[in-house]
RNA sequence: GGGAUCUUAGCUCAGCUGGGAGAGCAUCUGCCUUACAAGCAGAGGGUCAUAGGUUCGAGCCCUAUAGGUCCCACCA
């Protein structure tokens, strides 16, 4: 470790190198200890294909921040990191690879293609992980996990066939979103809506009369988006209240083309307002079709084949694309006098957000898990806070999910992914749902056998992931330890996906909560509050920004002036204010190493102190317990931002200042060790403060300030202890005191910049008062008038004597500070300047009476509010005092 | 269509359970003051979207309206 720190802050050259250090030193890793509490965090599993992005970024310096506060607390802080095996994304992108090669993975068969999988994960999967090194994320890669090692393997298969056993998975046909050119059903989350212009065909179909026969002169006319689907048409629906169609129910009208007769049901789905009010009925290609056929326990008709041409069932269409039997079947029926009208309609297509192509709902046997038992447990825990949602908005949410709650498919076409532990025996179609591979069927011995082709879900791992990490399936030390964990981070767009899955699945199989705390954010948005993407190319690399300015302003950026749960936005502007920050701790500590340098920094006593140190110390104390009660209520945004205002404000600004003549006074060693002793106190503290925030800087400083102290605490900052409130740093005298100080300064600056003396100019200044506690503070604050204000020499006397009366008055509570200013400023501009601040103060005194007079206030508002008036308007009335008094004696002039 | 959320200084945003409007950036004025010009000292700038209501008191609570964003459902 470099003994004094380099002359400019450069992040580059530290941030790898004491990355490397804590990973070697093995900081990140946290054991089984029965001796000490538990903290613990999941991380969210970045999928394999990912890069690292803004979203990544922000979610995990909060977990870090989070893990490094708890850590520093004491607490055993164990942050389990993995990846995810995102089964369509992944598989998407070895197809890519594939086709590049003119590959097709039907070509190179299951196990084939599984092996390319697994190449290009061995080769990118480890990527995201190491970017996330370069955020400084604190950890445990020692425990990293994978959705699809043998563990989470395990986990998946347990939880499958204990759910199919307790009967909450089942099989059955459903609707799905199928895309033609994957081959394979998709999510409704990946389903895109397009606006595209199309048409509205309207359509008759004549009525079938009593004598089972169509009319040739009675239709029922409606319209469609979709007329190829007519193929499929099972019924035509009218909204039950409709009285135009009172007359047409239990009748039956007559499908063209397909010639055959098919009912009117009656269904609330049908929005009257809307065209006709007559819905044709497809329940095979048509999600709430679909629905509606459940409801009237019609025939499902399916007329489309995988690769979205027609099928047997469309007769003499059959083979045709769906567009080509559309313009086919549109003409058939304009010549059987059928077309009432084409017209002009915009309409949303489903598409597939990964290739584009348009959806094509179908009927196919899936997968599902029933959730209306498993989803009470999950909706009873936030109720009753078992689990709490941070911010608490996001219950609203979290309800309408669990309120809403359908069954969940979780069968996926797919090749990369959990296989359905299913299997089929080809001779007497036995079903065997099971743990372990199954060559012989249970029922007729044979041993031709079929493993159900499809795999699950990703969201189906993910959601046993606090627990399947830990070593679950079995009763592992960590599981009994760990489990359940603390805080859950995650944006609210996964509340859905993942959160809510978690939740149930923890009841279900652990019988508990997967943890007590999920704390959200929100989106990464760009200067423009655009949603950063791929295809508008706006996204900002972490990475790059990292280079730029370091991951310690990155991490800075992301939490500074952010409430939880709310969408952010992202500049570079912000990102070098927080360098600039970074920058200045950089050389306040500098300042500090240097003025120590070849001292022995000794414990004062505590005479040594001056007002001042207890000042800062005193100050230090209030910030602690602050951040620390903020940081507890996860309100990082607005800890990080008192950390910051003390850095700056308190410690910078005036602290350091406020020390240097003593540091500069070699004449006085006992009081430069005194002021030096509670500086490097108070560097160190504010440094352990910074540091789940800014954890490279802080540790670089920390370690180099404390390099050769043999009282040194740790080797790292990371595991020394964070800061607490002591009793013994509480001065309040002191800080009313300095506080007098300061105000007489700003407004000896006001005055000397408003009249534009020259910062060279040094002035005489004198300090009339007749309060002794004023003229106290006043006797030990007389060299900041020097140091601070452009004062060449000042001094304390009770009364205006011997002072010029053309000085410059600045009014301070029962105090003037007189400035003979004889050659830059004349009276009456300084009556004109009185007077402002006259009418400023019988303003601010108005006020208070005003309140003070109202009865409803005096009678209604809490006695502190009152007593806090009270003072005010003492204070404002001796200050207006001050200000005539100096009034009437210049106007006399 | 359902739900959520936002509207505060020129810009980006804080503002904790209601008690005299804040920060950063930008702008303006001075400063090379031996830690820092990635800096220092000052200054200007807001009817807290609009209209009502509750309250002694509203940026904060309630209602309505307008506009933005997000999630869900997608209408033949």
């Amino acid at each position: 470790m470099s003994t004094e720190l380099a002359k400019t802050y450069d992040p580059s050259q530290m941030e790898g190198r004491l990355y490397k250090k804590w990973e070697e030193a093995g900081y990140f890793h946290a054991e089984v200890d029965r001796s000490k509490k538990p903290f613990t965090i999941v991380m969210p599993p970045p999928n394999i294909t990912g890069q690292l992005h803004m979203g990544h970024a922000l979610d995990n310096t909060m977990q870090d921040i989070l893990i490094r506060f708890k850590r520093m607390q004491g607490y055993n802080a164990l942050w389990q990191p993995g990846t995810d095996h995102a089964s369509i994304a992944t598989e998407v992108r070895v197809m890519a690879e594939l086709a590049k090669e003119g590959i097709d993975k039907h070509d190179l068969g299951r196990e084939k293609f599984l092996e390319r999988v697994w190449d290009w994960r061995r080769e990118y999967g480890g990527r995201i992980t190491k970017q996330l090194r370069k955020m400084g994320s604190s950890c445990d890669w020692e425990r990293e996990r994978f959705t699809m090692d043998e563990g989470c393997n395990r986990a998946v298969t347990e939880v499958f066939v204990n759910l199919y056993n307790k009967g909450l998975i089942y099989k059955g046909a459903r609707i799905i979103n199928w895309c033609p050119v994957c081959n394979t059903s998709i999510s409704d989350a990946e389903v895109e809506y397009v606006e595209q212009p199309s048409h509205l065909w309207h359509i008759k179909y004549p009525i079938v009369g009593d004598d089972g026969k169509p009319s040739s002169t009675d239709f029922l006319t409606f319209a469609t988006t979709r007329p190829e689907t007519m193929l499929g048409d099972t019924a035509v629906a009218v909204h039950p209240d409709d009285d135009r169609y009172r007359h047409l129910h239990n009748k039956s009208v007559w499908l063209p083309i397909v010639e055959k007769a098919i009912p009117v049901v009656t269904d609330e789905y049908v929005d009257m307002e809307f065209g006709t009010g007559v819905v044709k009925i497809t329940p095979g290609h048509d999600p709430n079709d679909f629905e509606v056929g459940k409801r009237h326990d019609l025939p499902i008709v399916n007329v489309m084949n995988d690769d979205g041409t027609i099928n047997e069932n469309g007769g003499k269409y059959e083979g045709m694309t769906d567009l080509d039997a559309r313009a086919a079947i549109v003409e058939e029926l304009k010549q059987k006098g059928l077309l009432v009208k084409i017209e002009d309609y915009a309409h949303n297509v489903g598409t597939h957000d990964r290739c584009g192509a348009t959806i094509q709902p179908l009927v196919k046997q899936q997968w599902f898990v029933r959730m209306d038992d498993l989803i009470k447990p999950a909706q009873e825990a936030v109720k009753n806070g078992d689990i709490r949602l941070v911010p608490p908005r996001m219950d609203k949410t979290y309800f309408n999910w669990t309120d809403n709650i359908r069954d969940w498919c979780i069968s996926r076409q797919l090749w990369w992914g959990h296989r359905i532990p299913a299997y089929y025996c080809e001779d007497c179609g036995e079903m065997i749902v099971s743990k372990t591979p199954v060559y012989r069927c249970s029922k007729c011995g044979s041993t031709k056998i079929r493993q159900d082709e499809d795999t699950l879900d990703t969201w189906f791992s993910s959601a046993l992931w606090p627990f399947s990490t830990l070593g679950w399936p079995d009763r592992t030390e960590e599981l009994d330890y760990f489990y359940p964990t603390d805080v859950l981070v995650t944006g609210y767009d996964i509340i859905f996906f993942w959160v809510i899955r978690m939740i149930f699945s923890g009841y279900e199989h652990m019988g508990a909560k997967p943890f007590s705390t999920v704390l959200f954010h929100g989106l990464v948005r760009d200067g423009l509050g655009r949603k950063m993407s791929k295809s508008l190319g706006n996204g900002i690399d972490p990475l790059e920004v990292i280079e730029k300015y370091g991951a310690d302003a990155l991490r800075f950026t992301l939490v500074t002036g952010n409430a939880p749960g709310n969408d952010m936005r992202f500049t570079d502007e912000r990102v070098e204010a927080s360098r600039n920050f970074a920058n200045k701790v950089w050389n306040a500590s500098r300042f500090i190493m240097m003025n120590m340098e070849g001292k022995t920094v000794t414990k004062p006593s505590p005479d040594d102190l001056w007002p001042v140190d207890r000042w800062v110390l005193s100050k230090l104390n209030r910030v602690i317990s602050e951040v620390t009660e903020n940081m507890e209520k996860f309100e990082l945004g607005i800890a990080v931002q008192k950390v910051y205002d003390f850095i700056y404000d308190v410690l910078c600004d005036w602290y350091i200042e406020m020390i240097k003549p003593r540091l500069y006074n070699t004449d006085d060693a006992s009081s430069a060790n005194a002021a030096l002793y509670t500086v490097r106190t108070v560097l160190i503290d504010s440094l352990k403060l910074l540091h789940p925030y800014m954890p490279f800087i802080t540790e670089e400083i920390y370690c180099t300030l404390t390099h050769d102290d043999p009282e040194r605490e740790a080797d790292s900052i990371m595991i020394s202890s964070w800061p607490v409130y002591m009793k013994d740093r509480e001065f309040e005298e002191d800080e009313a005191q300095i506080e007098l100080i300061k105000e007489a300064v700003r407004g000896i600056r006001n005055v000397r910049a408003e009249m534009n003396v020259a910062p060279s100019k040094k002035v005489n200044m004198f300090i009339v008062t007749k309060d002794d506690n004023v003229r106290t503070a006043f006797e030990n604050g007389k060299l900041f008038f020097e140091s601070l204000a452009g004062a060449s020499s000042s001094s304390i006397q009770s009364d205006r004597s011997a002072i010029d009366d053309d000085a410059v008055s600045v009014m301070i509570a029962n105090a003037e500070i007189a400035i003979p200013l004889a050659e830059l400023v004349d009276i009456s501009a300084e009556i004109e300047r009185l007077s402002k601040e006259k009418g400023r103060l019988e303003g601010e005194i108005k006020r208070c009476n005003g309140m003070l007079s109202n009865e409803k206030f005096m009678s209604k508002a809490p006695e502190a509010k009152i007593n806090e008036e009270k003072e005010k308007l003492e204070k404002y009335s001796q200050l207006l005092a001050q200000v005539d008094e100096r009034l009437t004696s210049l106007r006399a002039k």
